[in-house]
DNA sequence: ACATATTATGACGCTTAGTTCACTTTTAGA
DNA sequence: TCTAAAAGTGAACTAAGCGTCATAATATGT
């Protein structure tokens, strides 16, 4: 397995960076490569989040890694590659998540009691680029949107259809009562987390992520129309 | 009552920008002024709408508002002021039609489903602002950030209030049930909506947005657990 | 019609930042 | 130890675009 499909299948998904990183017994070198390339994406997620992709320059990138910028070229095309490298890694890391969180569990309310928890739990520990994220991944560059946009989209509706099958199986065997289309519903409770998960973001005290899942889901479960 | 006030109170949203055009008797010159103004807001908008913040140019605007650009630092400080007072305006828009729809309606379910009209029809009625608005007001720059993102956050709250304030008074008369603080319910209604718009943007005939509003309102009335 | 004030213009200066590449340093094998 | 290849470096090149300002055009009042 060379390097490059290693990088491949870390950025498709199909494998998280950290596991490629340590199970495959490459040459030292090779590992050594890795490392600084991870060292050099970190860098990058640091300061992107922090002040936005057009207002960070390849040498601040340079200077924060520790490396001169010709080595940032030795290992990407150019800034946005970097960028982009950057985006599907972490992006892979919520998929691998989220799609665990969705098959785990008894029935089909465990399984989404488990997303909510993942939602908040990659967002607790992977901040720095929920920000970035939130902040900019759809209006970076429109350059940069024709190729990563389409592929985050697609798994983003990949990611839908997932939970919409979960709500499809309740209303199968009469778990939930059939109010709306599985994947209408998957909608909402989608953006009602990331919802929550935002103004969480903003105002940590005024807005705390409800630590039981079923405060969201409850919105969904139970019905507000009385008579 | 001065130029800059009527701009003034135009952006803070008590007064459509429109209204403030026709109505007022200024002297022609200022008319004029407010209209070059406007036009150039206009091509703003069309080309930040196409290419992002980052990816249009002084220059470009000039041409497309067929001004120099001298002339646009005649009305805009900078590019960000330009920027800042095209995204002003619309949102007060938007905040003015949906404070309206909240207002309108004999019972809260009635406000509440207006208020989904509302935003399907400013949604539709202002595509180019939509996609620039969800392509980078968040992302346009940290220094427009600033001044920008706080100010429409705060107007954003005021809004989940108003939503809130529905659903709460709802609850108190007994029409709705009390299955979720009614800033919940408000953030939730209201992401929802949104989330529906988006996927509509994305691929209108793949995910069009519901005619009836009840379709969306019913995740909310009807709960969905059985047993 | 003329003079003066106001407004519009766009070539140019200046800064910033992405990218390159000739050179230096390090590594690895003979 | 020596040498050739690989990796690392950062000064310099280049491009783009923001914002200025001296000048031209236009409007206003006499």
């Amino acid at each position: 397995m060379t390097l490059s499909s290693l990088l491949e299948a870390a950025i498709t998904g199909l494998v998280r960076f950290e596991t490629v990183m340590q199970k495959e017994k490459l040459p030292r070198r090779e590992r050594e490569k890795l490392r600084q390339r991870q060292e050099i994406l970190t860098a990058g997620l640091t300061l992107f989040s922090e002040k936005g992709f057009h207002n960070v320059s390849m040498h601040e990138i340079a200077e924060e890694a520790e490396f001169a910028i010709g080595t940032l070229y030795k290992f990407f095309q150019n800034k946005e590659d970097l960028y982009r490298a950057l985006v599907l890694e972490q992006c892979s890391l919520f998929a691998a998540a989220f799609n665990e969180a969705l098959e785990q569990g008894e029935d089909e309310i465990e399984k989404l009691r488990n997303y909510v928890r993942a939602q908040y739990k990659m967002f607790r520990s992977h901040l720095p680029f929920v920000r970035l994220f939130i902040a900019e991944s759809r209006g970076v560059s429109y350059s940069i949107k024709a190729g990563l946009d389409q592929e985050l989209r697609a798994r983003y509706y990949r990611l839908l259809e997932k939970i919409a099958s979960v709500f499809e199986s309740g209303i199968r065997n009469k778990r939930f009562g059939n109010i709306a289309s599985p994947y209408h519903l998957a909608v909402s409770l989608d953006s009602t987390i990331h919802a929550f998960l935002l103004l969480c973001l903003d105002e940590p005290e005024k807005h705390p992520f409800p630590e039981d899942p079923d405060t969201i889901l409850n919105i969904f479960f139970q019905g507000m129309l009385n008579g």
